[in-house]
DNA sequence: AATGAATGAGTCTTCATTCAT
DNA sequence: AATGAATGAAGACTCATTCAT
């Protein structure tokens, strides 16, 4: 899903470039897409997309910052607010899935070629990825702390199973021929919760 | 870790090869790597690559399901036993990790490079990437027949957190810059199953 | 060394932008400088450069040709002079050495990027080139009619060699990585003369 | 010229590459050419000029080191026969004299792409190229010492005027839009050699 | 079976030049 | 005059695949 500029504003092709990259990346994957795949997705000259990014490895670097450090920053903001840890994962994990709702073929990507990408860019961006499960493992800790959680796991273990749940979800819609219902994607937040939180056994 | 042939027999080239290609494959990504990589890590000439396989894709295609079957097969004969749901899906777990402990690299590979490869390789392999999920689901539809897992999340969603939870352990091991020590092992296979099935509220 | 413009005038862009661009040339040669670094150099915007010049060949033709054509006057200027062929000689080769002295950059983008560039540049500026041998065979020429110079080379051949053998010793200094002393300017004047018109056997 | 197999060998595709690269840098310069037009001009395909080279520049590397190497050897060689001085330079002139008439394009690309290029492979290649020099001013400097030579120019100064020389010589050739007869060559030889030993006051 | 030379399509990146403001 | 965004052609290099031996 493209950001738009405001009504009237000359159209910003920077931007323009970056969505027709996440449309593109999306589609055919990095390495199967050509930089004039996005040129042509954005309906800009070739060049102009070397004008506004180093390269096609630093488009890709540029979206995945772009949303990743938001996440980071919501992660913390949630963890802020005065409610029970429960109701925090239930926060996160409901942003997350929003943002696949919101822009799916952002997520697939961010999950697809850099939070799974050992070899390439998941390697170059291991800390801001790992800030992340950090900071989740930071509310599984408050729980533990206030008793709500028992300590039964290991925080940051904890924290690997609630977004390793999530994003297989993700990976599940990813792989979906057939596009995903708003039922579903509120359903998924309550379950990844429950099932983390209250268990299989109950 | 290469299978190796019986004591005294000739050099099997055609599993030379794919162990071979398992180490470069993990070592620096299936599309970083080049088909010399493969022949020079097996020390056989770039040709014979050629002889045994008909692509570069078929290497990896005969590495993920010569593993991928073996998993699917265990999960199957698991869910066979007469044992507790929370005990099958102990085995399972405890199969996956030990796979992963046995052959890292070769698990990377598969979870890299197959089974999130959305535009690729994931999506080649998708009917038996989902039969592994199937299967799974299958556990714990049997653990909720028999009353030992509550219904109040769907069997097959329970089967992507569990599935979920264990492979983003397996990412964190394959971004680990320091070798995993066997008690790591040991405790994942516990807390997998704990945090999924005893859950965080407990 | 950059022309600077009379005290209070305003910049001329043009000479600011012809500046910048020796300085660059001579850095990184012709063939490996862009456009944009003659800008940068000049601290004018990239279009500039465009405004003043029809392309990048222009801006080193318009170098080339300012010097070339002074030195071509210069050598007729001495050639007229009422002086032994051998001092004529000596104020050619005085003021060669004397350029590079004076804007060795530019000497350097002359020689390096023109006076040997068989393919490009110097193929372009052939007419211009071969005039200021011509005019130094005038002066050997001369020296061969008065009897001071015997007749036992060519005189075209003499100016090719007393040229070859300055523009050698050019080349070892712009090769040269330290700074050049002003004794050795001033002896490679007299060398080259005494050289070429002394001989080796003397 | 080209490297000719001995009769009924099978074509050596390096050398097939070489001379053709020869042939195209001479034609149309380094900078001027593409890959293509070596693989066209040698009649093989594309790749293969990368399967026997690292890269267009190693071409280059290769033909200069081929040539100039049989060159500084030859110059040894000469200094080390018990002749006068003079019938040393007279050898080397000679010897770099029939290079150019053997193979005119490949010391066409010497001399225009290397030797003057003081940004590129000039400076990648000054040993090299200060080991020549050097070479002919031990030449001068045994001249010297056996009073054959007067003192009166550094020998490191008079191999600089006497390769100078040679080398305009030969761009003039270079430039020259005719062939090059058979005599001129022989008397280019003697007049380097008297203009250089006798010099123009005689 | 085994070798490695040979092929050539594919693609990122560069950069001179143009153009709207 | 001055700016710098926009254009797109060009070319080096890669590498999967084929093939002759």
């Amino acid at each position: 899903m493209a950001s738009s500029p405001a009504k009237g504003s000359p159209p910003d092709k920077r931007r323009l470039i970056l969505d027709a990259a996440v449309k593109v990346f999306a589609r055919q994957g990095f390495n199967q897409c050509r930089v004039a795949d996005i040129a042509d997705e954005a309906g800009v000259a070739y060049g102009l997309v070397y004008h506004y990014f180093r390269s096609k490895d630093a488009v890709l670097d540029t979206l995945f910052l772009e949303r990743w450090n938001i996440m980071v920053d919501v992660i913390g903001q949630v963890d802020r607010q005065e409610i029970a840890a429960r109701e925090k994962l239930r926060s996160v994990a409901g942003f997350i899935v929003d943002s696949y709702r919101h822009d799916p073929e952002l997520m697939k990507v961010i999950i697809v070629e850099v939070t799974r990408a050992a070899n390439s860019f998941g390697r170059t961006h291991l800390p801001e990825i790992r800030r992340a499960y950090d900071r989740i493992a930071e509310i599984v800790e408050g729980g533990v702390r206030t008793g709500e959680f028992r300590d039964a796991v290991a925080p940051h273990f904890a924290a690997m199973a609630f977004y390793g749940a999530i994003e297989q979800v993700l990976t599940g819609w990813i792989f979906a021929d057939d596009p995903i219902g708003d039922e579903e994607f509120d359903q998924a937040k309550d379950l990844i919760v429950e099932t983390i939180c209250g268990g299989l056994n109950g």
